[in-house]
DNA sequence: TTGAAAGCGCTACCAA
DNA sequence: TTGGTAGCGCTTTCAA
């Protein structure tokens, strides 16, 4: 037996193909439920799926929404990834998935690319900066609705799904407060930075001088080795115990890395908490001090975002997941 | 300006709509020169898209490929996410993916969805085993073509793609042997047994024997202090260094949190070893000797086996790309 | 409550 | 080398 055309079904069950189709979408009250049960019937009964294709070209939509991803090294990515392909099949919807890695022509080509196979969305974890960025993203935006995630990319007015970061940071910055330091530093990339990054950035250091701390931030040095000699001097002399947040998972990497080429341990010295929940947060230092983001609640806003956002032409909103930070080890001390 | 049909640009260059569709597609040595140009200059200056519905409706296919994913905690998945994400794309193929979360019967309806999206194709990272699952695959690989990825599911007939789990086996225990063990084991999950964990042992087990070196395999203790004990116990008395080696990336995050509560260490009692380059492996004990696999080979692999697989109905086949291992630290001592 | 029929936008066959 | 046109499978309006 072929592939199955509805002409067939409403031969089938001598119905007209208008018919089987009203009973394909469940127009309601519009037909007998005999008629309704014997259609149904022969579906059942053969099988009959109906073409994708031709009701994506007969509805001119086709349920499909894209996912752009910057970084599938990043933890956050996988989860975001996950809790998104959960969210869009329970609603019916396709997730069709991009990865730039963290390049922006690679992330406009595929943006191009995700619009021309015909998504009804797109949700975007942007590498880009910049007004020629903007201006790109904001022309994609009138063809297909747009969802930034993470990363706000100003000037592009499009509308933004995020984590509390305010709230996670004074959090962190309250965790290691109460363990006893005065001094703590946020690492840093140095290099390209982020929307995101700033915003955590500016949180740390309100945060710090609300608590009368010191510290800063610091652009964690690029070799491992110098990134050792950079620790090194952070530290030195130190009369309590120094707090380190790593802005993202990346820069926790490089500080794991870093710490291997010294003496300093956490919670020995140091006070270490980060971003981004990683399977190994859970095993270094007998247990790193986490912020995690509420992926699934993220996801959620992200498509409720595109899918309301439909109608809803107002100005572009931020909407937030909150997210929370889980203690381990690494703050907490001996 | 609305969206456009080929019928405008075909008004609007003074010719047939086939003849645009025939630019549109590159059917070479058609038509003049100079016609083809005065069109792709008409679709230039309106930056005419076709519709990817009315295409997808006509050829019968829609240039979208599915792509189930087991595991998002797996470094695997990710990296494999990326290949596959980034051939496709330069196929001029749309990704469509699904992870099952290690759910059969997520996995199960998955597969289903994507097939009623209209996928040409499908590439599973299978959490089934068993008759019944061999049955459901091989019926959706009569609907459209199926390649496994990583993990067989025997009985299904559906061919797979895998990394040459046999030299790799080979050059880690050749690597550990040369360090200096006598006693090396390989450290697996407890519980689920999947095709390639399976196969994996067996390689060790006939590597050791060809070296004459002892030791076996080790289902790895649950909770992190049980496993604790367990190391200690495998390392009791020992006169020479112990291998170990992680069956994947999953059983070294364990590892790693047993060790945390134990004095033992790599490189030095222990030599090291793990399946699955996961950024924290450069940073651990100073570097873990690592298995990688060729992740682009795979992922061009599965799409070519995808696309010829098309025209060739001979037996399933299995496609190998080598990958190979980095030595680290965790295995070359001090 | 049901059916007939007009397209959605494109491709490919056949004719010129 | 080019054009006319049927029809991919479905939804939806209009008529019965």
């Amino acid at each position: 037996m072929g592939r199955m055309r509805i002409k067939d079904i409403a031969a089938e069950a001598g119905v007209s193909p208008a018919t089987v189709s009203r009973v394909l979408n469940n127009r309601p009250g519009t037909m007998s439920d005999e008629t309704r049960a014997r259609v149904k019937a022969v579906i059942e009964r053969t099988g009959y799926q109906p073409s994708n294709a031709a009701r994506s070209l007969r509805r001119g939509r086709t349920g499909a929404i894209g996912l752009i991803l910057a970084d599938m090294c990043n933890p956050y990515s996988s989860a975001m990834l996950e809790a998104l392909a959960a969210d869009a099949g329970n609603r019916g919807l396709a997730l069709m998935t991009a990865v730039s890695g963290n390049d922006a022509e690679q992330e406009e080509r595929a943006c191009e690319r995700l619009i021309a196979a015909g998504v009804d969305g797109l949700v975007v974890n942007s590498c880009r900066a910049g007004d020629e960025a903007a201006a790109s993203l904001a022309a994609a935006g009138r063809l297909v609705p747009i969802v930034l995630l993470d990363r706000a990319v100003p000037g592009s007015g499009l509308p933004l799904v995020t984590s509390d970061n305010d709230r996670l940071m004074r959090e962190m910055v309250e965790e290691i407060h109460r363990r006893g330091c005065a001094i703590c530093h946020l690492l840093d990339e140095r290099g390209r930075t982020s929307a995101i990054r700033r915003e955590r950035a500016r949180s740390f250091e309100r945060e710090l001088a609300a608590r009368g701390m010191t510290g800063g931030t610091v652009a964690l040095a690029s070799p491992a080795a110098d990134a050792a000699r950079q620790l090194e001097e952070l530290v030195r002399g130190a009369v309590s115990p120094i707090g380190l947040i790593a802005v993202n998972g990346l820069v926790l990497l490089r500080l794991v890395e870093a710490l291997g080429e010294t003496d300093l341990s956490a919670p020995g010295t140091l006070r270490i908490a980060t971003f981004d929940e990683y399977a190994w947060n859970r095993a270094l230092f007998g247990g790193i001090t986490t912020a995690v983001q509420d992926t699934a609640g993220l996801a959620a806003a992200a498509l409720d975002a595109l899918l309301d956002g439909r109608g809803t032409d107002g100005p572009a909103r931020t909407a937030v997941a909150p997210g929370r930070v889980i203690v381990r080890a690494s703050t907490r001390g001996n």
